[in-house]
DNA sequence: TTGTATGCGTTATCAC
DNA sequence: GTGATAACGCATACAA
């Protein structure tokens, strides 16, 4: 048995003594056929078991409907639901979605922006940190960073900044007497340097003592950890008979620091207060629930793409303007409260 | 300023002066014709700074490699993991993935798979559990079925029911006295359901005591405390004086066993052993790290792309065989031993 | 409301 | 080694 070949308009046309134009406006235009004719076309679909085929209408009307995303990985809480959240915004705009892993290897994404352009995507979802945003702005497409450097293309953020003030103030309400910071080193040019910015800020502000341990915490478990002991001992040698609010710059290292607490003491002690960022799974389901800055992720997506296909959208017109001043959406985070900080539940 | 059209071959045929033909040859066949020719035309093309237009090399040739994943979400680690190691194997075949999250409702993945089919994907990867594998047949393409049903067509899945009994045998190694199972329900036509076959054989065939815990364990944390927390007051009033081995069916709610426990006895008590199942991130990340039977995510992906790409290469033959008889792969486990069941550790 | 002719940008089939 | 020409399947002016 051959391969048979798939029906086309011409075979529907045949079929139903119609030309191949007035198939195509059953599909793009039904009311301008008469009721009785569309009938008749749509019994002859699926009587030759029509499948439509977009790639020839994507050749002959230059629409694609594709975005591409390109992301760091997966294995990070933070991206997985995001792109969870951007792959479900199909409902709403029907946009398809053709994904990259980043990889973290500069020529390789460039290679996968080639491929995409290829495909002649008609925007760009980058989540990715190492092309510039000055290049990107070359390609002359409608893109959308998230979280990333965004001087020359439009993106969508978390409020970092105000997120690690609220996380400060929410542990200065419990009268801690010494904030500390823990991060990895971060460049002023990305939005994460809010937490540290905000953290920094806020401090001095209010005249409230503070530290910060900004290390280059490692990526296997036994370095993160004994990263964290060696802050842990420090902090326990500074500052022993002080309230301690703890502000960690995500909850995968809130975590770490929590269960070593745990395991050392048996309980988180009564003088360290705890605050998190990202509201990730792992912070619910810590021992001791942990308190965070929530991003909210669902938002950050729904803002992506709103912005994405509004950007789109005026690239159809007849003058498309040459792509206008990026435009830059910031969305409040969430202080969620839970028990690490919320101590007067026990 | 107007929208710059693309250039085509066209474009560079006459800056170069051959046919649209020879341009052609020179991405497909480059040693079809004269290095110094060649030259000519890489010239011209960044002279002319084209873009190469796959959508046009699609409707000419027919080969989309386009590969449809239809997925149910990506908050669980598992799928989004998979769906990592998945896209990663770009790299290796070169194809593209268009990704569809199912979120469990049935029409609405019918009408993925045809928004799928009309861009004219050469082969589907399904995770998702909604459509009866006898209607993906249908479909008459290449498919692969991840840990899900997959009567009637091909499949990767863990070995569960090995891992099942190895995860008994651990604990039995460990002289527990009665061996405990906790899963929520699950149909005996899913890979998953190996994990209860396989701890009941092991028990039977060894006369070992055992008891299984089968409820639906709810969604929200609330529900899940709740039912685990009920579960555990059984245990402890059927089993007070037993060495007991816990066998749960994943590593998201063996750490809430933990939790409880920790959180009940403020250490892991001494007639505890548990083992979980998956190695997500959760099982290391637990204050006390969990035992359990890890699935080699990254094989599966490997295995499942190797199997599809394999179908698919078929497909392209001239007389390509009616989609022989399903193929069903299996990817042993990896037991992992961590601290909740290799307590001479302390 | 319907049909004709042409175009979309590439590949495939022949020629030469 | 190179070129002319016809597909590929659909959309869209323009005509009727």
């Amino acid at each position: 048995m051959g391969k048979k070949k798939k029906v086309t308009f011409s075979d529907i046309a045949k079929f139903t003594n119609f030309s191949k134009t007035t198939i195509s406006r059953y599909f793009n235009d039904p009311d301008s056929i008469t009721p009785e004719n569309q009938q008749i076309i749509s019994d002859a679909l699926v009587k030759l078991n029509y499948q439509e085929n977009k790639v020839a209408r994507i050749l002959a009307n230059g629409k694609t409907e594709f975005i591409g995303i390109i992301i760091p990985n997966l294995y990070l809480h933070y991206y997985s639901e995001m792109l969870n959240q951007i792959l479900c915004t199909y409902e709403q705009y029907g946009y398809k979605f053709l994904v990259f892993i980043g990889n973290e290897n500069e020529n390789t994404e460039r290679q996968y922006i080639q491929e995409l352009m290829a495909y002649q995507i008609e925007g760009l979802i980058v989540l990715s940190h190492t092309i510039p945003s000055k290049e990107l702005a070359d390609l002359k497409i409608p893109i959308v960073a998230i979280e990333r450097e965004d001087l020359y293309i439009s993106s969508v953020n978390t409020d970092n900044y105000s997120g690690a003030r609220q996380a400060v103030q929410l542990l200065a309400s419990h009268h801690c007497q010494i904030m500390l910071h823990i991060n990895s080193p971060t460049k002023e040019n990305i939005p994460a340097y809010g937490r540290i910015s905000g953290f920094l800020d806020y401090c001095r502000e209010n005249q409230i003592p503070h530290e910060m341990f900004i290390e280059d915490l490692g990526i296997n478990d036994e370095d993160l950890h004994q990263k964290f002991t060696c802050i842990l001992d420090q902090i326990q040698m500074k500052y022993p008979d002080k309230k301690k609010g703890i502000f960690i710059s995500n909850d995968t290292y809130a975590s770490v620091f929590l269960n070593l607490l745990i395991r050392r003491y048996g309980k988180l002690p009564d003088d360290f207060y705890l605050v998190g960022f990202d509201n990730s799974p792992i912070s619910r389901q810590a021992v001791i629930p942990i308190s965070t800055v929530g991003q909210q992720i669902n938002k950050i997506a729904q803002e992506s793409m709103k912005l994405l296909v509004g950007l789109m959208d005026s690239q159809k017109k007849r003058n498309p303007a040459p792509l206008s001043e990026p435009v830059h959406k910031t969305i409040p985070p969430l202080l969620i409260l839970r028990d690490t900080t919320e101590k007067n539940i026990f």
